[in-house]
DNA sequence: TTAGTTATAGTCATTTTGACTAGAACTGAT
DNA sequence: ATCAGTTCTAGTCAAAATGACTATAACTAA
């Protein structure tokens, strides 16, 4: 916490920089409630305190003098959802004048993926939910135009990058991945062109494995191979 | 500035928030001196103090309490180099550790183009000067890798979106914005063939005028309709 | 054994891309 | 006035990529 002298009048104390706070929107696939096909939600924790006491918004905190900014994302999530990130990059820094009402804040927000496993067994409680990517609600701060944000980043990045898998294990068959993208980009795809595509890209690798226990013809298992990394900082699995 | 109380103890100041700043890397295309073309270019500052003294950096500043940051950013960018930028998108928060040598400081990055015009009135000095964005030595703090990262970021932007009309006037030649991107991709392209692809995108808007005074043909005149906009809190012409 | 379902390969027409040709339209030199 | 040089511009053609679709393979459940 910063202290001021008793001599700092109030113009020193009115250009103090802003303070920095580090949040995170969180994206995991879960299946749908009614369909059961996969669908993107992401995880809210309840503010116990002014402003916005009791409205939902997004896992985040100070950020510590010992964490580098992707450090502090990282242990951020883990310390109030319990997950571990796949995938960890950062989204913008926010930094509006008027987006706390009581305190100039600057948030440097980062997105994450966590595969279906994590999610599964992620803390729920009386404080941190998880709700649907498109149904979140009026949320504390910014924090909707956050989340908006960051759908439109996840979308672009999945359309071009190779962010897909790690919404998935180590091995995956291809309709998983298909349907990844079917969940995010919110469209069907032709399984056997989406397969052809993927089929085309090197990074994808054929395992002489099946996914049995499946209701029909067993698939085949792939691997991703090949690393995302397109951030300064970034090292990839966080 | 911060003041501590006499009281402060060393955890306290320990603690205390980083400090923020905010920088720009300003790309321009100016007339390379050997050939001629169009080349990528960007002004530097030179350190008047420590750390890293004479050596040359990007310009920048403290945020002030007043501005949000793309308002800081535009206004430093004004103030150090008298530029006035077409086009302005932040870069990324870099937030490392040991960044300076003797503070945590975490520095919001934006990535500039201003127009050929504005580029040739820009102050130049002792102390402000341009370098070819691939020769630009040795900088100042960790200056290097984010001119790096936002060479890469322009690139990538090119290749996709569409910032290329802001290196641009108003009205353009379909052969100098080949230009743009041969300059910045540093690759020779297909005259007909770019055309073509020009040609079938409905943002590109013939003009019924020719650009006079060549010493051959005379290209027709387009204009761009539309806007970049992708960024959160982004007003496309600052 | 059969019906149902997903996995997978392949076909075919259309669109896009890359390499290239050729005429149009200007300037500057002869 | 003519011609050489250059860029602008439209067009051709084969190769590659894409989108819609068909057909067969391989499993489960009844």
């Amino acid at each position: 916490m910063t202290v001021y002298s008793s001599s700092a009048n109030v113009s020193e104390r009115a250009s103090a920089a802003p303070s920095l706070a580090i949040s995170t929107v969180i994206f995991a696939l879960r299946p749908s409630e009614s369909s059961g096909r996969p669908t993107l939600w992401l995880p809210l924790v309840r503010r116990i305190r002014e402003p916005y006491k009791d409205l939902w918004a997004l896992p985040g905190g100070p950020l510590t003098h010992v964490d580098s900014l992707q450090d502090a994302a990282s242990r951020n999530l883990r310390e109030t959802t319990g997950l571990t990130p796949s995938y960890l990059e950062q989204l913008y820094a926010f930094g509006g004048l008027h987006r706390s009402p009581t305190q100039r804040v600057v948030s440097i927000v980062y997105w994450a993926l966590v595969q279906p496993t994590e999610a599964a067994l992620a803390d729920e409680s009386e404080n941190v939910k998880w709700f649907r990517a498109d149904k979140v609600g009026d949320l504390a701060f910014d924090h909707n135009a956050i989340v908006e944000y960051a759908l439109r980043r996840l979308r672009n990045k999945l359309a071009y990058g190779s962010v897909a898998y790690h919404f998935l294990g180590e091995y995956f068959t291809l309709a998983q991945v298909r349907e990844v993208y079917e969940a995010v980009l919110d469209t069907r795809l032709d399984p056997a062109n989406f397969r052809r595509q993927l089929k085309s890209t090197p990074e994808i690798e054929e395992t002489g494995e099946y996914l049995q226990g499946g209701k029909h013809r067993p698939p085949r298992l792939y691997r991703f191979t090949g690393r995302p990394g397109l951030d300064p900082d970034n090292r990839s699995t966080p």
